[in-house]
RNA sequence: GGGCCCGUAGCUCAGUGGUAGAGCAGUGGACUUUUAAUCCAUCGGUCCUCGGUUCGAAUCCGAGCGGGCCUACCA
């Protein structure tokens, strides 16, 4: 009966009679005799058809109970398993007794049936069952079978019942298997390896972020989650790796929105002896490669924005672009209180005590980057936020680096990097000095990657991506929370 | 952190001051080609929580919890 401990109670009581039945119908076996897919019986059908067989094929198919029609001596079941539905047929008259174990029988239940296939008046294939049993029942109702399930917050925290009822769910989770992919094939067909590298770090580096902190007890010292995968990456090409890459998660102890989860897929890779022109050329040619293989296609469609990734993507340099919206040329300003000021002119609200990055950083996420539909390179960051990136070599003031835009956030990172350990040194230790001064999301000096730059780091270009980014690419989610299939959420409490 | 919105049956939702409802699912019955099966009957509620206003609160007010969107933060 109907609240939900009761129809549970109803569920476990046919449990229990499904048990003591001794005509085989053990409730939970661990072995099944299946020999077809629903969609491999399909396809065996109608083999056979074209060949003109005059006897259907035997199939044994598996799945789980989504519809039940029962009509007195006769009933339909819809089975479905993870390459579609099937159409099952019993009648009294063929099951004798075990028909009669239909009365057990609930939606969501997973059901094992043998039979030969046949098409139905309408036409559909359908099997008719000889024998059948059910191999796990369960003991909780499914979602609606035609609205389904559409609460969010239900949606995240149980999201098998969202891939029970939403086919957008289990598309989402598929395409996101399928990036991983293609991301996997276009490096292995540039000759880089994959790496694995730790997670548990005594400093964590690589990137301007406050970390989780984790405790091991053995050792009785802190550790750091990593919040990026550089640091180590470039130990390897130290070690003699000329093209490394490494898809790995990453953990970073900020704010939960639409576009960022703590815990997320960074994929990071490096080549030596080639500089970020090399790396702009790799990132398109990437990114082209993973739409086309997940999509089929280079033009996306992103709510009212349509993407073209076939043009070229369009280059600018962060002093031009910056320029271009907000009429600021930061090099005229070298003062981070007029940076400031200049900001809060435009409407774009900053701390009073933001540094000159800080407020650069600000401009730029206000006014600029929400206008970066399309696919937007821009080269060349202030060296000053960019400590593990080359200077340019015509101009100090500047880094090697670039990131790349679209649908207003940032999709990739890159630069040359810095391999002279003297200046990487430096670096470091300036960034040490700021977080001295309160800010605490500055690169720390690593005196064991510092040790490895030591013994000498070919030149390199880097690379970083946000996996979920991509995904978001690809499908036309807006929210990372679904390209997530569990995102991080509050502790359900009222 | 700030703003707006949401929380009613297992699921999807109505109900906006006067006896808590519908469809699906469940239960009982009819039915041997249905496919959102159909028909008859029926069970089912901490209306998110706590407090307040009122003769009377799912409904109005306050606080809290959870969620969504926007915003802020975020290499």
């Amino acid at each position: 009966m109907p609240t939900e401990d009761e129809l549970r109670a109803q569920r476990l009581a046919k449990r229990a009679r499904l048990m003591q039945l001794d005509a085989g119908f053990p409730a939970y076996p661990a072995r099944v005799e299946r020999t077809h897919t629903a969609a491999a019986a399909v396809a065996a059908f109608e083999a056979s058809e074209a060949q003109g067989d005059a006897v259907a094929p035997a199939v044994a198919v598996a799945g789980r109970v989504t519809a039940q029609r029962l009509m007195g001596r006769a009933a339909f079941v819809d089975l479905r398993d993870g390459s579609g539905r099937i159409q099952l047929s019993l009648r009294r008259d063929n099951l004798g007794e075990s028909f009669d174990a239909l009365d057990l029988l609930d939606l969501g239940d997973f059901v094992e049936a043998g039979g030969t296939l046949f098409r139905t008046r309408t036409g559909e294939l359908t099997l008719a069952v000889e024998r059948w049993r059910i191999i796990a029942k369960a003991l909780r109702p499914l979602p609606e079978k035609w609205h389904g399930i559409t609460d969010t917050e239900t949606r995240y925290r149980q999201r098998y019942l969202d891939l029970i009822a939403n086919e957008r769910a289990r598309e989402i989770a598929r395409k996101r298997a399928a990036v991983l992919a293609a991301i996997r094939d276009w490096y292995h067909a540039h000759d880089y390896i994959e790496v694995e590298t730790p997670v548990l770090q005594e400093h964590a580096g690589g990137a301007a972020a406050r970390p989780f902190v984790t405790h091991h007890h053995a050792l009785d010292r802190d550790l750091y989650l990593r919040i990026s995968l550089e640091l180590h990456l470039k130990r390897l090409l130290v070690g003699g790796f000329d093209r490394v890459f490494e898809l790995g998660r990453v953990f970073r102890n900020e704010g939960i929105s639409r576009r960022h989860n703590p815990e997320f897929t960074l994929l990071e890779s490096y080549e030596a002896y080639a500089d970020y022109e090399d790396v702009a050329r790799n990132v398109e040619s990437l990114v082209k490669h993973v739409a086309l293989a997940v999509t089929g296609s280079l033009q996306l469609v992103h709510g009212e924005h349509a993407l073209d990734l076939a043009q070229p993507w369009a280059r600018t340099t962060y002093r031009e672009v910056l320029r271009e919206h907000t009429g600021i040329d930061y090099t005229q300003h070298a003062d981070a209180a007029r940076l400031r000021a200049l900001a809060r002119e435009r409407g774009v609200p900053v701390d009073e005590h933001a540094s000159w990055g800080t407020a650069l950083d600000a401009l730029m996420s206000a006014l600029v980057e929400p206008k970066l539909i399309q696919p937007t390179f821009i080269f060349d960051y202030p060296a000053e936020f960019s400590p593990l990136a080359k200077r340019k070599a015509d101009d100090p003031a500047l880094a090697a680096r670039f990131e790349l835009f679209a649908l207003g956030y940032e999709l990739a990172n890159a630069y040359s990097e810095q391999n002279d350990p003297v200046e990487q040194r430096e670096r470091m230790r300036d960034q040490a000095a700021k977080q001295a001064s309160g800010d605490d999301e500055t690169e720390l000096a690593d005196e064991d990657f510092l040790l490895a730059l030591e013994y000498g780091m070919p030149p390199a270009g880097g690379l970083g991506i946000g996996v979920e980014r991509l995904v978001m690419l690809v499908t036309g989610e807006p929210s990372i929370r679904e390209v997530v299939l569990f995102p991080a959420m509050r502790e359900r409490g009222g």
